[in-house]
DNA sequence: CGTGCGTGTTACTAGCGGTAACCCTAGTTT
DNA sequence: AAACTAGGGTTACCGCTAGTAACACGCACG
C-alpha cells in the first residue's frame, strides 16, 4: 500500500496519457473543436474504449488537453502581468500577449472557448455557465487576484476586482474573437484602442452634436 | 405573378410558423440550448420533417427563434442608449437592461449566446468565430454604431468605435455569464462597478505599495 | 499448470441532425 | 361522377456521435 511509490505500470500509463494528449492536440489542431472521439483515438492509433478508460469522458479529455494550453497561456499572462514597466505597458503586454496567442493558434483557442457544452446526455444541467468556458473563468480570476493585490480600491475591492477582472477578460476575449473574424485592423491597433477604453477614453471623449451624448 | 397577394395557404403557413416558434420556445426554456429537433416537434405536436420544411436546418431554426428575442433585447437595449439622461446614467441603464434580460431568462440566454455549434456535417469551417455568436456580434455592431455616432473620438474614430463596440459588449456578457453563476452582489453593485470600470477607475486607482502596480 | 491482471479489440446501444419515400385528404379538372 | 393533382403529414431510414459491455491476448505469480 506504498502510495508514494511509482511502479512501472504507473509510469508507463503517464507516458501513454501524454501521447494520447499529443494525439488528441494534434486532431483538434486539424479538425478545431468539433474532433471527435473516434478521430482522436485513431490518430493516436488504437481504439475509443482506451481513450475513455485514461479519460473516462469527452469532457475529461477536453479538461486534460485544456489544462496543458491553458497553464501555458496563463504562464505568459502572468509574465507580461508581472513585467518591470508602467501599468499601461503591463496592460497592453498581456492583451498582446493573448491577442498573439489566439492569432498563432485559433483552431486550439477555438477548442478552449467553446468545447461543444457536452449535449445528449441526461447532465443538462441548469445550473447556467456552470462547466462552459472554464479558460475565461480562470483567466478572469486570476486577473481579479492580481488587480486585487496590486491596486488600492478603496472599500469594496475584492468584489470590485473580480468584477474587472471577468470584465476585462471578456473585452479581450470578444474583441479578439471578432477580431479575428474581421480583421480590421493590425493587431497593435487593436490593443492600443482597448487599452484607451479602459484608460476612460470613452467617459473623457466629447459629444458629437449638442445633446449629452452617449 | 401578383407577388403581393398573400393566400390563405401562405397566411396558414406563416401562423404554422408561428406556432411552431412558440413550441420550439417553450422546449428552449424548459431544457436549454440543447433542444433536439425531435422534442421540439413533438412539443408542437407533429414530426421533425415539417419542422425541416419550416426552417430547412437546425441553424434555420435557431435563426429564426433567435431573431425573436434579439430583436426584442435589441430594441430594449436602444431605449436605454436613447433615453434622456447623461452619458454615464445611459450606460448604467444599458448595463442593466442587458443584465436584468439575462437573468429573467437564463436558458433562453444561454441558448442565444451558446448555439450548439452545428458540429457533425461536413462545414467544418476553418472560419473561425464566423457562424456563432451572433447575438453578441450584433450587439457589438450595434454599440459601434451608437458610439461613432455620437462621440468625438478624433481620427481613426470608425475602428476605434467598432473595437468598443465589442469590447464592451463582450465585458458585459463575461461579467454577466459569471455573475448570473455566482451571484456574488446584487444587479445594481455590478453595474455600477462596470460602469467604474469604463469610467476609467482602473487607470486612476493607486498603487497598493511601492512599485508601480498592475 | 492455472489464475489473475492489464491492455486491447469488436460490436453494440441510444440518441442526434437530416432526408427519402410514401400516404392521405381536399380541391380542381374533364 | 371519375380522375388527377398539390400539400401537409408520417414512417422508416442514413450516417454520425458519445459511451459501454463483453470478449481476447499476453504476462507475471502461486
Amino acid at each position: 500500500m506504498d502510495t508514494t511509490q511509482r511502479t512501472d505500470q504507473q509510469r508507463s500509463a503517464d507516458r501513454r496519457r501524454r501521447e494520447l494528449l499529443e494525439a488528441a492536440d494534434r486532431v483538434v489542431l486539424r479538425d478545431g473543436p468539433q474532433a471527435s472521439m473516434n478521430a482522436i483515438a485513431a490518430e493516436a492509433g488504437i481504439t475509443k474504449p482506451i481513450l475513455y478508460r485514461h479519460f473516462g469522458d469527452k469532457s475529461g479529455l477536453y479538461a486534460a488537453l485544456a489544462k496543458r494550453h491553458t497553464d501555458a497561456l496563463l504562464d505568459s499572462l502572468r509574465a507580461a502581468l508581472d513585467a518591470p514597466a508602467d501599468r499601461r505597458e503591463r496592460v497592453e503586454a498581456t492583451l498582446d500577449t493573448y491577442l498573439a496567442a489566439i492569432e498563432a493558434r485559433p483552431q486550439v483557442y477555438r477548442f478552449l472557448m467553446h468545447p461543444t457544452e457536452g449535449g445528449h446526455t441526461a447532465d443538462q444541467g441548469f445550473d447556467i455557465g456552470k462547466h462552459s468556458m472554464p479558460l475565461l473563468r480562470t483567466m478572469g480570476e486570476e486577473l481579479a487576484t492580481v488587480i486585487e493585490e496590486r491596486l488600492d480600491l478603496g472599500p469594496g475591492s475584492q468584489q470590485l476586482a473580480r468584477v474587472w477582472g471577468h470584465g476585462i477578460v471578456g473585452m479581450m476575449h470578444a474583441a479578439g474573437d471578432w477580431w479575428l473574424g474581421e480583421r480590421p485592423c493590425s493587431r497593435a491597433e487593436l490593443v492600443r484602442s482597448l487599452a484607451d477604453l479602459l484608460w476612460g477614453r470613452l467617459a473623457a471623449a466629447g459629444d458629437k452634436m449638442g445633446g449629452p451624448g452617449f
